[in-house]
DNA sequence: ACGTACACCTA
DNA sequence: GTAGGTGTACGTC
């Protein structure tokens, strides 16, 4: 280093607090990971990496550095005892940030400097009088008084947060003192944080007094007697010692060993594909787009680094990082400049690339044996707390929690179970261990009484007392199967789990359309194992058990079994997720939905049971009616819900012609056939009506008010996140996302769904998203045109197609034209089609043939779809997500169209799903930024329209944050070739607003 | 008690 | 023509 040389030194440590307090609302990632620290500290380092010249510092570093305390006892500690004694522990948000921040700074390719023994600004002090001395000029970016001793002409400090540069004035205007009296200063003032004793009634403005009158603080304790002020003087006198005490305290050390020299510290240029791996693991889009740009790489085809989580300085957590170790865009440098001798961290398989490591595990895993008789039942708490201490240690841990209900929302909790990682330097990934603590097991099964409470249990209380610092430790990774039941279940009972990996969901990322996500598929699947099952445990039907009343050996055996089951996939499928490429899938579209769908479903909505149940006697005496008129129009009683007995009353008795045949070669009576054979005899269209009176009355009017729960009465359905091959959800119990709304008679159904008092229910839906999406995935001019302008999507097919122009489009001609729509949406045939439309095959093969000629682009892309399906069994949404159709190349033509026409649906409807899904991903935070948090609460998805609850005075300012959310929802992860658009309304019922 | 077929509700 | 879930009837065990 020489003269011209210039180097940054960053306060690292410093920086963490100063961003956490300074930062106020906290930045999340998706998992809910605290991440406001690591996100200032990445924008600064990357502002001062490029334009510091532009900035207050003004130059631009030739060396760099970020420093940081090493966290075990120092020097000071040794002179004084109580030196920093006063310290609480760091805010519980922070803790995981510390080891991000060393990461974030290995990301940018800068030395990570820390030295047992010595704070961080030992260290700077000793960098900073070594670089001055060999004629350097040094900036120490931090704004910690602390460093102010160090000031001098060559050496200034940068306050990165209001971008302003601390000289020699700037203290002397700040304390009243020059940077050279800065260390008798603090010695008199002394420091409460730092538990710096100092001189009491000596403040700052008296010691710069002081020490103008003096000169320093070895002259003041000499001519202490001189003083004026008695206290003042008594004070000065007495705490004489304390205040040489506390000068050794807070003079910086500058002759600390330093682990890397001066020359070590030499700016090197950026690693883009790295530093982009990291940024976009840790979700910070902006800077992502930034640092993608200057380096010129493409960030979307960048897979985000895994990120491991530790706790301060301390090692916390396994390394478990495939990616990082392996992926050639994440590799770590060959020669980390990291002047530590203790490595953070054990990076697990870091020699292995993701393929390599995925194919170990999985055929480590592929025949596994299962020993159940290694599980353990944990009954005294200092057994939990061993436990509890494993997982601190190992920073993972498989969970699951046993209901006595298959309903999160009804249930209560009968037990937990737990799976711990040991020896996890072994590429298998190491060794299982499982248990299980029964928590509410009741005694006498089969007992009317109910038997009481099992002997020789923990309490509910004792043991989530215990486990609640754990699940919701953001450094503790948290694994499960279907984790949202976990989720809800533990919410109920105050915990919020936190950083956790959804297996059930890594495997729908992987293998979506290949068979099913249960716990036990995905045991045959990955581990050659057939777990217990449910049956085996507490038997079925009427003699079937609540899992409280099981046997708890029994419930031992099953609960342990399936996290240790858990643990296992988890190995075999998270270096699969890096290998296939999917990890953005899983971490953006998946993981963040299972606290967004909990809250969702804990959320509820309510209905009004008075209208459903008048509804519900008014379809009675209707369909009474009805039923009436057919047995006088068919002259005999029959039961009308019998497809059979009512094809052989229209087909054999009265000898109307059928129509169509069912797959098992029975009379179709679908509405289809019976609105056609209306025209030859009443009794079709009665039919009709009757069983649309009857499907309102039973699985709605009659269904829903079964479902309100007894303590919120509000009614909570269950979403399921992998149960479909697109990426849509699903609703069960109720289903929430076929409520009617096309007849009249339904929307009377709808319009029982009410909001609160106070509220209004806001119903928000996409419009056209999924000829939108085909309008980007195939390019199509005129669509893209249409879209842009604003027209009518249906009569700008239609005015193609038929020459007829779009003012004035006649309806007939417009509904066709929107069948065909819908018909290339779901990969159209002229069969479907002349169904749809009556009309003959030949004719909807003309309209095809048209359709083609008019859009050949959309042809294009069904063909590519199909070739790209045929080549590799999958298609992928504009996402990344995959759909898989292994029967693409059955022998059979009518499975292969079949799989063919889902084929081309799917990239449609599955990047609508991700869409929506990326706008509830965001949609909490994005109202609580507008202060909406609990005012306005998403309570409903209904795959292109998200119902909400909102106060009514707030309902102005909601609309907009719900709108912006949702049109920009693809953002910035692909910029739509159309805009999307999205309308919002808001009124009592659901009716209403739809 | 459980599984399948059919019909029909939604996007 | 795509993707789901639920209720009823009716078969089998």
């Amino acid at each position: 280093m020489k003269k011209g040389d210039h180097l940054f030194l960053v306060d690292g440590s410093g920086f963490i607090f100063r961003a956490f307090h300074a930062l106020p609302p906290l930045t999340r990632k998706s998992d809910g990971l605290p991440v406001g620290a690591v996100s200032g500290f990445c924008n600064m380092l990357w502002k001062l990496l490029t334009d510091a010249r532009d900035t207050s510092v003004g130059v631009t570093p030739s060396h760099f550095a970020v420093i940081f305390d090493y966290a075990s006892k120092t020097f000071r500690k040794d002179i004084y005892d109580a030196y920093k004694a006063n310290r609480s522990a760091p805010p519980e948000e922070l803790v995981p940030q510390f080891g991000l921040i060393r990461q974030a700074t290995r990301a940018f390719n800068l030395p990570c400097i820390e030295t047992e023994g010595f704070e961080a600004d030992d260290i700077i002090a000793t960098y900073a009088r070594k670089a001055e001395a060999a004629g350097a000029d040094v900036t120490i970016i931090s704004s910690d008084k602390d460093l102010m001793q160090l000031v001098t002409s060559n050496v200034h400090m940068y306050d990165s947060m209001k971008d302003k540069q601390i000289g020699v004035a700037e203290v002397i205007e700040k304390w009243g003192v020059g940077p050279e009296k800065m260390i008798d200063l603090q010695a008199m003032v002394g420091d409460t944080v730092d538990n710096v004793p100092g001189i009491p009634g000596i403040g700052p403005k008296t010691a710069a007094q002081l020490l103008e009158e003096f000169g320093d603080l070895d002259t003041l304790l000499e001519r202490a007697g001189e003083i004026k002020q008695v206290k003042r003087r008594e004070n000065i006198v007495a705490h004489a010692e304390q205040a040489r005490l506390s000068r050794r305290l807070v003079e910086l050390r500058t002759d600390v060993p330093l682990g890397l020299d001066l020359e070590a510290l030499v700016l090197e240029p950026q690693d883009g594909p790295k530093l982009v791996a990291f940024l976009k693991a840790m979700e910070f889009g902006t800077l992502t787009r930034r640092v993608a740009a200057a380096c010129a790489c493409d960030a979307e085809a960048i897979e985000p680094a895994v990120i491991t989580v530790e706790s301060g300085a301390t090692a916390r957590g396994p390394d478990l990082d495939p990616e990082q170790a392996g992926s050639s865009s994440v590799a770590a440098p060959a020669a980390p400049r990291t002047a530590r001798s203790q490595q953070t961290g054990t990076e697990l398989g870091k020699d292995m690339r993701p393929a390599d490591l995925a194919k170990t595990r999985a055929e480590a895993f592929a025949t596994a044996k299962i020993d159940r008789s290694c599980y353990v039942t944990i009954r005294e708490i200092e057994e939990l707390d061993d436990w509890i201490r494993g997982a601190l240690d190992t920073g993972i841990l498989a969970v699951e929690a046993e209901g006595n209900s298959i309903d999160p929302m009804q249930g209560e909790l009968a037990g937990i179970s737990l799976a711990l990682l040991d020896n996890t330097h072994a590429p298998s990934g190491g060794e299982i261990r499982s248990a299980y603590i029964p928590l509410d097991h009741k005694t006498g099964e089969g007992d009317l009484l109910g038997g009481g409470r099992a002997d020789n249990q923990l309490t509910i209380r004792e043991a989530l007392d215990r486990l609640k610092p754990l699940l919701e430790n953001p450094s503790v990774l948290k694994l499960g199967h279907n984790l949202k039941f976990a989720y809800l279940l533990l919410k109920r009972y105050g915990i919020t789990l936190q950083s956790y990996d959804d297996v059930m969901l890594m495997s729908y990322v992987l293998e979506a359309g290949k068979g099913g996500q249960g716990l036990d598929s995905l045991s045959e699947r990955w581990l050659g194992h057939v777990p217990m099952t449910w049956k085996d445990v507490a038997g079925s039907g009427k003699s079937g058990l609540s899992f409280d009343k099981v046997d708890i050996e029994r419930a031992m055996a099953y609960a342990a079994e399936k996290v240790d089951l858990t643990m296992r996939i988890w190995l075999v499928l998270k270096p699969r997720l890096a290998s296939e490429k999917l990890t953005t899938v899983y971490e953006r579209l998946e993981r963040p939905m299972v606290a967004t769908l909990a809250e969702m479903e804990e959320r509820g909505i309510t209905i009004d049971r008075q209208i459903l149940s008048r509804l519900s006697g008014e379809l009675a005496q209707k369909a009474a009616a009805v039923e009436d008129e057919i047995f006088q129009l068919a002259g005999e009683k029959f039961t009308i819900g019998s497809p059979k007995q009512l094809g052989d009353i229209l087909f054999g008795k009265m000898g109307l012609s059928g129509g169509a045949k069912t797959k098992t070669g029975q009379w179709s009576t679908s509405a289809q056939v019976l609105e056609e054979l209306a025209a030859v005899h009443e009794l079709p269209r009665k039919i009709v009506d009757w069983r649309q009176l009857t499907k309102l009355k039973s699985t709605y009017t009659d269904a829903l008010p079964g479902y309100v729960h007894p303590q919120t009465k509000r009614v909570h359905t269950s979403y399921s996140l992998a149960s479909t091959t697109t990426g849509r959800l699903s609703s069960v119990e109720p289903n929430l996302q076929n409520i009617p709304i096309r007849t009249t008679e339904g929307r009377k159904i709808r319009a029982a769904f009410i909001s609160t008092p106070g509220h209004k229910l806001v119903s928000a839906d996409y419009s056209q998203i999924e000829l939108r999406v085909l309008a980007h995935v195939a390019d199509i001019p005129q669509l893209r045109q249409a879209f842009a302008e604003g027209i009518d999507i249906h009569s700008m097919t239609a005015s193609e197609m038929f020459g007829v122009p779009v003012e004035g489009m006649p309806a007939d001609i417009r509904r066709r034209a929107k069948a065909i729509n819908f018909g290339i949406i779901y990969g159209i045939s002229a069969f479907g089609l002349a169904n749809q439309l009556s009309i003959e095959r030949s004719e909807a093969g003309e309209y095809i043939k048209r359709y083609f000629e008019r859009f050949p682009g959309i042809r294009d892309y069904m063909e590519n779809t199909k070739s790209f399906v045929r080549e590799h069994g999958y298609v992928e949404t504009i996402f990344g997500r995959r759909a898989h159709y292994p029967e693409i190349r059955s022998s059979n033509p009518s499975v292969r169209a079949f799989n063919e026409r889902a084929a081309i649906n799917a990239p449609i409807q599955g990047s609508a799903a991700d869409i929506i899904r990326r706008a509830m991903a965001r949609m909490e935070s994005a109202l609580a930024q507008a202060g909406l948090e609990e005012k306005a609460r998403m309570l409903l998805q209904v795959h292109d329209e998200l119902i909400f609850e909102v106060e009514d005075a707030e309902i102005e300012r909601t609309l907009p944050v719900v709108v912006t959310t949702m049109e920009q929802a693809a953002m910035p992860a692909i910029a739509m070739k159309v805009p999307l658009k999205v309308d919002a309304r808001a009124a009592v019922n659901w009716d209403e607003a739809h």
